[in-house]
DNA sequence: ATTTATATACCGACTGGACGGTTTAGTTGC
DNA sequence: GCAACTAAACCGTCCAGTCGGTATATAAAT
C-alpha cells in the first residue's frame, strides 16, 4: 500500500501541513477542501484521493497531532530531573512547550472546533487523556498535588487556545514556576 | 425600544433559550436560523426582526451567559465561609457548580465553536475574564495557590466542557477537594 | 520489441444541497 | 397607526463530494 516513493515529500504529508496552517490561520470553521488542496499545491480531486472526505482529513490531522504529543513527551523524559510527580512534572512541561512554542495551540484550537461538528473525531484525544490519567496515578508521589498540576496546565493553555489569557509574560512565568513547585512540594498541610 | 409587554415572555427570551438548547445539542457549528426559529416557535422574519443578524444573536447569547455567570457570582458570595482567598474561592465554586450542573458546558463550547468563525465575538468574555484577573490579584493572600486554583478549575472546567474528562465522581470530588485545600492552605514550602 | 492491460496518482468541471439574508404582502393586538 | 410579527418565495454564495478523463509507470502477453 505505501508506495510512498523517491525523494519528495509524500502528498498526505504536503496535505497535512498545508492543513494545519490554515486552520491556524483562518480556524477550522472555515476551513475548505479547495483551500486545503491550493495550499497543499494539487487539486481537489487529489486531495480527494488522498483522504476520501473532509472527515478522515480532520481525524489524520487529529492523529498526527497526538502523535507530535506523544513525541515530544517521550524525548523529554530522558531530560527530565529526577524527583517526585515526575509523570505529571512531565505532562505539563510537555503542554507548556507546545502552547506558547510554535502555532500548536492555534491548530488544536481548531481541532476543538471541528470536533463541535463531529464530536467522535476527539475520541482518540478521549484515549489519550485517560491512558495519561492512568499513568499519572501510577506514578505520583503526591496524586493530589500532581493532578492539580496538571489541571492548571490545562486551564491555562485552554486559556491561551482561545486566545483568552489575561497574564502578562510576567504572570506566565510565575505561574510556571508556582506549578513546578506544587508538583514537587505538594500542597501545604 | 424595549416594548417589552404583559406577562409572556418576550420573544427575544424565547429565541435565546432555543439558541442556546440547539447548540446544546447540535453545536454551534450546526446551529441555523431556520432551526432556532422553528424551536422558538416563530418565523425565520421574526427572528430576524429581533436579531438582525446571526452575529447579533451570538452576541447576545454569548452576554447573556457572561450575566448568568455573573449573578450566579455575586449571589454566591454571600453565603462564602470567610477565610483566605477569598474572590478565587468565589470564582472556583461559581464555576465547578456551573459546570457540573446544567447544560451550560456545552452551550458555552457552542459559543467557542462560533468564536473560531469569529474571534471578535470572544471580546465582552476577554473582558470579564481580565476583571476577574483584577479582582484575584486584589483580593488574595496566597496569589500563587490562588491562580493555580483558578486555573486548576478552568483546565476541569475545559475537559468536561468537551466531555474530555478521565476523572471518575470519586476523582472530581477529591479533585474539587485538594483546589479548597490548595486555596486554603497555599503550596507546600 | 511491441502491444495491451492494470494500477496509481491526480485534474478540474460540475452538481446538489445548505444556509444567511432579503423581500413582499398580509395579519394581529394595542 | 404602529409594533411585532407570519408566511413563503427568492437570491447569491459557499462548499463537500462526484465523475469522467489524463499521465505515468509497471507488468503481462504476444
Amino acid at each position: 500500500m505505501l508506495g510512498n516513493v523517491r525523494g519528495r515529500k509524500s502528498s498526505r504529508e504536503k496535505i497535512l501541513d498545508a492543513a494545519a496552517e490554515l486552520v491556524a490561520e483562518i480556524g477550522a470553521g472555515r476551513l475548505t477542501l479547495d483551500a486545503v488542496a491550493e495550499r497543499a499545491g494539487l487539486s481537489k480531486g487529489g486531495l480527494l484521493y488522498n483522504f476520501p472526505s473532509k472527515d478522515a482529513l480532520l481525524q489524520a490531522m487529529i492523529q498526527r497531532m497526538i502523535d507530535q504529543v506523544s513525541d515530544a513527551k517521550e524525548s523529554l523524559r530522558a531530560q527530565m530531573a529526577p524527583g517526585p510527580n515526575l509523570e505529571a512534572r512531565l505532562v505539563a512541561t510537555t503542554l507548556l512547550n507546545m502552547c506558547c512554542g510554535g502555532k500548536m495551540q492555534e491548530v488544536a484550537t481548531g481541532l476543538m472546533v471541528a470536533s463541535a461538528e463531529n464530536p467522535r473525531l476527539l475520541d482518540p484525544v478521549r484515549g489519550v487523556i485517560s491512558a495519561t490519567l492512568e499513568q499519572v496515578k501510577a506514578n505520583s508521589d503526591d496524586l493530589d498535588a500532581a493532578l492539580l498540576g496538571w489541571l492548571a496546565v490545562e486551564g491555562l493553555s485552554n486559556l491561551e487556545m482561545h486566545n483568552l489569557s489575561p497574564f502578562s509574560d510576567q504572570d506566565r512565568e510565575r505561574i510556571v514556576q508556582a506549578i513546578n513547585r506544587l508538583l514537587t512540594k505538594g500542597i501545604a498541610k
